[in-house]
DNA sequence: TCCTGTGAAATTCTTCACAGCC
DNA sequence: GGCTGTGAAGAATTTCACAGGA
């Protein structure tokens, strides 16, 4: 079979790609080159067209890519050319944070239901939305036929809930525990991790300095 | 000169063993191998071996690693053999679960400032810090001589924050808004983007689909 | 002339496979 | 026997450089 794979790393740049066009969109700018887009995603022309080369032809030679069109066809590459239903499970503060995050709707994303098992928390209302207890997560995720899981609980229950949502139907998730889940190979998962983040900042701060000065012994 | 340059993925990588050793530590394994790290993290045995080879040496052959050696020395590696201060600029709902977010004191980052434009936020308090207006923002990094900005401000916002942070002192910046800043190059930037992530789950569940149908069809 | 699209080259990263040590 | 450490092989990704079309 000859589906070439891609990247992963191109398809984090494609989003960063469309954040920029929208952008561009909204100051009135009409037509953008690779090395525009470029600039304005931090990575080489090359990259930009490599990228989109994977996917077909929608530039013009001599002239560059219309901003609205690109943004539209890295758009339906990325799924985006419907809504996507997700529940949260978790409401402490980064569930909360996540659920009131109006980034998520302008870029086709409906969080359809929260989820938490602390009795204080169960009840409450997150904007419109309302905290369901986790007993009835199965149900929720049928009715609303949620596709998506974001998963905020502590890590000591977060490989539970996996898989308490896998089996009520859920195909991918977004896993904001430290911990990597053990689930189907057939299961799409990503983790974030702020702390991670934080630490690579870490690293690049201490060991930048080492390189300049291994730089200046020699 | 001779400095190997070692990859991103490596470090991310060192973080997320760092959290399964410490998840092994607490249930009292004392002496892990490089396969039960990869296990938990979700790479190969060799990958594991690789990344810590970049480091130096520390196994036992025949044996494994002892379990919270092996932490210590990936948190030094990491930078985390002291305690990072960090601020916050935005302190609406992101900016706000982050202040609160316990993971980051229990890593070694202390969150000494937290600020935002909004006199409706401005003098709230996160815990036991307050929320200060921004115009204080260069007093308090001097003061506390924080190294770490972590931007969660609106994206038309975004630019600015960071060359003030940056001017202000601050060498790594965590960017949790939509666009990429244009920054000096020996400043440490990464980019968080929520939507991202959910794209790239979207992608996936749409393009996982199509390769099961294109293999079905041959 | 300008900028895209793309094979080929270069580079980077991962896996393999086994020598070395407990 | 078991598991680490590592050069060498292999795979994947990025960059180069230029042909091709507006």
């Amino acid at each position: 079979m000859k589906t070439l794979k891609i990247p992963e790393a191109t398809i984090m740049r494609l989003a960063v790609y469309s954040r920029y066009l929208e952008h561009a969109e909204k100051q009135g700018i009409t037509t953008v080159s690779s090395a525009a887009i470029a600039d304005g995603s931090g990575v080489s022309p090359a990259q930009v067209r490599k990228d989109l080369a994977y996917f077909g032809e929608f530039g013009t030679r001599g002239v560059g890519y219309r901003t609205g069109e690109l943004n539209s066809h890295i758009r339906r590459i990325l799924g985006l050319n419907r809504c996507w239903s997700a529940v949260i499970v978790g409401a402490g503060k980064l569930g909360s944070a996540l659920a009131l995050y109006e980034g998520f709707l302008s870029r086709g994303f409906r969080i359809v239901g929260v989820f938490d098992v602390d009795p204080g928390i169960v009840g409450k209302y997150l904007g419109d939305i309302e905290v369901l207890h986790v007993s009835q997560l199965e149900e929720l995720i049928a009715r609303e036929k949620a596709e998506i899981g974001i998963i905020t609980v502590p890590a000591s229950a977060a490989q539970e809930v996996g898989e308490r949502l896998v089996k009520a139907g859920v195909r991918a998730l977004l896993n904001f525990s430290p911990l990597v889940l053990n689930l189907p190979e057939d299961v799409i998962v990503r983790n974030v991790d702020f702390s991670l983040y934080l630490e690579v900042l870490t690293f690049n701060l201490v060991f930048g300095k080492i390189k300049k000065e291994v730089a200046e012994e020699e």
